[in-house]
DNA sequence: CAGGTTTCGGTACATATGTACCGGTGATTG
DNA sequence: CAATCACCGGTACATATGTACCGAAACCTG
């Protein structure tokens, strides 16, 4: 359905007009926009209009902060990479000292709690952006950079000899399972799965 | 511009006018411009005029053999998984029946030699459209169950205690890495890496 | 070969979209 | 207090795009 109707009912998504946000504050507003329509209608869905429709403020403001679409898709990518390695750490650090490393280098990849899901899609539209656009490429090698970098230090403290290869095998398998799930729209926990591979190529080091 | 661009250097993709398909063999050049345009410039980028322009074909052939460029999309995933299904099971048979079962399964998912690397982008873009699109998620599935299938018809042959639950992490390995690697572009044999997953697994079960 | 049906392909048109323009405005600074 | 400047937001416009239309050509079928 496209949103704009014959006449205009109040859609009403934008905030209250009090609320609106100004100044520098607009530009996240806006790239949170963008990542919900990524989310919602995939990357040809965002245009100027509907960002500015999402993010409740007027189209001008999409053009005033960004200088094109493509300005406006990258810096949201961005974005949505700083916010995921951010939760990463937090995630780990949040952890207690005697956490089994396994377990946590897992449920760090997949977690059932964090809000990741809805971003999922938003996640991986972007590492195939970057297989099209070398832009993008420095944003999705730091991105899998943090993750191998915290998954390989607990999987070497849970004993394994080649934390590196093994924590590239761990994301890789988990990126995969996740992609599965989002295609064929089924749900199950996928930390056992992975908690039964990282054990395994503990173990057969 | 619908012709030969003024400025473009000669593209010139279009065949011959006299080879021109006619009939149902247009549906096909058809898709296979739409997979092309995929893979090199996203879905954004299948429109009408593009198709029409890449396959050669007056911009009217789009859409009386396609009703709406949603259906333009699904016709062409569906003819990848097909066809890239029909590559799977031909890599399979082909094997001599005392091939090493882990490598060939290895080899069937991650394949040097076939020209299966261009079409990759295409692959995982169209699985990321099944999360939004319902209509594409049975094709997603099968596609998947037939990749699940010969590689647990392998592994157990391999001696394997759980081949499909194997199958599906070596699968998922695989994907990640291989999406990893699009999205860096970087390009390694994954093979080893993965031989080396497939046969832990086997052992620790 | 006649009649009918499918396919073809040029063209038209309403709409969606990117983006520029420009007068306004409100906060900050001197 | 007034000048300034970053910021705001309505509007305009050329282009891209989806899609319908319709006469012509090719292809059957009898």
């Amino acid at each position: 359905m496209t949103s704009a109707g014959s006449t205009k009912p109040p859609p009403a998504p934008r905030r209250s007009a009090s609320a609106r946000p100004r100044g520098r504050a607009r530009r996240e507003v806006l790239l949170d926009a963008v990542l919900q329509i990524v989310a919602e209608r995939g990357t040809d869905a965002v245009t100027h209009r509907r960002v500015a429709e999402v993010a409740g403020l007027p189209l001008a403001s999409t053009t005033y902060w960004f200088d094109s679409r493509e300005h406006l898709l990258t810096a949201a990518l961005e974005l949505a990479a700083e916010r995921d390695i951010a939760r990463l750490r937090a995630h780990v650090e949040r952890a207690p000292d005697d956490a089994e490393p396994v377990a946590l280098a897992v449920s760090a990849v997949v977690s059932p709690t964090d809000p990741i899901r809805s971003s999922l899609v938003t996640t991986y539209a972007l590492l195939l952006e970057a297989a099209r656009r070398p832009v993008l490429r420095d944003v999705a090698q730091r991105w899998t950079a943090a993750y191998l970098d915290a998954i390989g230090e607990l999987l070497e403290r849970a004993g394994s000899r080649r934390p590196r290869a093994d924590a590239e095998l761990l994301l890789a398998a988990a990126d995969g399972l996740l992609i599965e799930q989002l295609a064929s729209g089924h749900s199950a926990d996928l930390q056992p799965h992975l908690v039964r591979l990282a054990r395994s190529l503990i173990a057969s080091s």
